[in-house]
DNA sequence: AGCACTAACGCAACCCGGAT
DNA sequence: ATCCGGGTTGCGTTAGTGCT
């Protein structure tokens, strides 16, 4: 992963006495005072990551200053962390942690035993930094950061499409989906490549494109294993021409007729999504077909499960075995704060939630059953390539889901999910 | 030809960030 | 504020290569 400041700049801060923490808030010299003591901190032997301090040193290197811009970016970063920091200290423990694990790579050999394969996360436990406190509690930190109290919360998690049909019962699933999206990106290419389209003339296949007929399967695979050549740097690669985006990223030697080719007006990418929105109220007919899936029995049953117990981590405690050696707490951790082109520092509270909170909320819902519904609001009323679900628990909005393609078309597109505001409320009125 | 190993590729999952 | 892609890493699959 790339290394994240904010986490560096965390586990650095947790050091600090919380008085120029709370003075950081108001003075931006005690602010700016303070990112030595966070980064020498850091450096020192109480941050600790695996043998080899993979994790530690990209930490360290992702939060130096080498200029201006650098420097406006790691203070945002580091006012996120006061944030986060000082809610730890509210809501979690007002001391000072004796140590501060690192979980960007390896993990330490004293946490390695809270890692957790499961659910189809290899890091189940989704620590970024792990906080120890003697005798025997650790505390796990996933921490995200907002620049301001009103900011929309980033999402916890983004999940592939095709990580909710695995197994062998679903094999029938997963290929009436291919041959679906296939066939949806086959109509596509061929409306691009035939004239008055953006990619007319560039591409050919074996057989006359505009003689192809999308909704044939052997047709539409035509058309899907188109290969173009991509000029990037000075290498040209071959990839799907469904993933290029326009006509100016093609190598001249890709060009198999250039001649006639009139200039688009539209990128080929841009082209694409406008084939993946929703409008008149009708729902785009790729995404239903995706929807059908998700509402088949077999796959809706567990779709909604497993969306709550990865985005929530609902089973954590209870996927650990550490127990008699240790106490385990989790937070999902949102710093919040910014600063201006002065490097003044706004630090607003940091929203912690806990994961026992979670469960006994969830534990309310328990009986009621997991749907995923489609958010029509959110999905025709605007102009974008992708849709918005709710999962609901019986009648309690859970999470807020959008799917949508994030880069390529030929992988499968990636659902974001986070907690709505109802959710939000439940969790608080557990305490 | 058939097999074993390796290199290359593609996709998913982390982190948001740039563009508009 | 919203849209949608980037950078990076790791893993699983496929393609390629060399050996028997």
């Amino acid at each position: 992963m790339a290394y994240e400041p904010s986490e560096g700049l965390y586990a650095g801060a947790a050091f600090l006495p919380t008085v120029e923490l709370m003075n950081a808030k108001t003075d931006p010299a005690v602010f700016d005072s303070l990112y030595a003591k966070i980064l020498q901190n850091l450096q020192g032997n109480n941050v600790l990551d695996a043998a080899g301090n993979v994790t530690k040193n990209g930490m360290i290197s992702a939060i130096q200053l080498p200029n201006d811009a650098a420097k406006k970016k790691v203070y945002a970063d580091m006012a996120a962390a006061i944030s986060a920091v000082l809610g730890t200290r509210k809501d979690v423990n007002p001391g000072i942690p004796a140590r501060v694990y690192l979980t960007g790579n390896k993990w330490h050999k004293d946490v390695e035993k809270f890692k957790i394969n499961a659910y189809g996360m290899a890091d189940y436990n989704s620590s970024d930094v792990i906080l120890f406190f003697p005798p025997k509690t650790y505390v796990g930190i996933s921490l995200k950061k907002k620049p301001m109290t009103t900011a929309a919360s980033p999402t916890l998690i983004n999940n592939a499409f095709s990580k909710f049909i695995e197994g062998p019962n679903l094999t029938q699933v997963r290929s009436q989906l291919n041959d679906h999206r296939i066939k949806f990106f086959a109509g596509v290419i061929k409306e691009a490549c035939v004239p008055g389209g953006p990619l007319q003339g560039i591409a050919s296949t074996k057989k006359d494109i505009a003689k192809l007929n999308p909704n044939n399967i052997q047709d539409a695979k035509l058309l899907w294993d188109m290969k173009v050549d991509r000029q990037k740097g000075n290498k040209i690669e071959k990839i799907a021409l469904i993933n290029l985006k326009g006509e100016n990223e093609l190598s001249r030697d890709g060009l198999i007729k250039k001649a006639q080719a009139a200039p688009s007006q539209m990128s080929f990418r841009n082209f694409v999504n406008d084939k993946l929105k929703s409008t008149g109220g009708r729902l785009n007919p790729l995404y239903s077909g995706f929807l059908e899936i998700m509402n088949k029995p077999a796959v809706s049953n567990t779709l909604a499960d497993a969306l709550l117990t990865r985005v929530l981590k609902l089973n954590l405690l209870d996927e650990l075995n550490t127990w008699k050696q240790a106490e385990f707490g989790f937070f999902l951790t949102e710093g919040v704060g910014t600063v201006d082109n002065n490097l003044k520092p706004s630090i607003g509270n940091a929203n912690m939630v806990n994961i026992h909170s979670v469960m006994i909320a969830m534990a309310t819902l328990s009986k009621q059953p997991a749907r995923m519904e489609l958010d029509k609001q959110k999905t025709f009323a605007r102009d974008a390539a992708k849709v918005f679900f709710t999962l609901y628990k019986g009648k309690t909005p859970v999470l807020e889901i959008e799917l949508r393609y994030k880069g390529s078309f030929t992988a499968m597109p990636q659902f974001f999910a986070g907690i709505t505001p109802e959710f939000k409320k439940l969790i608080r009125s557990g305490f």
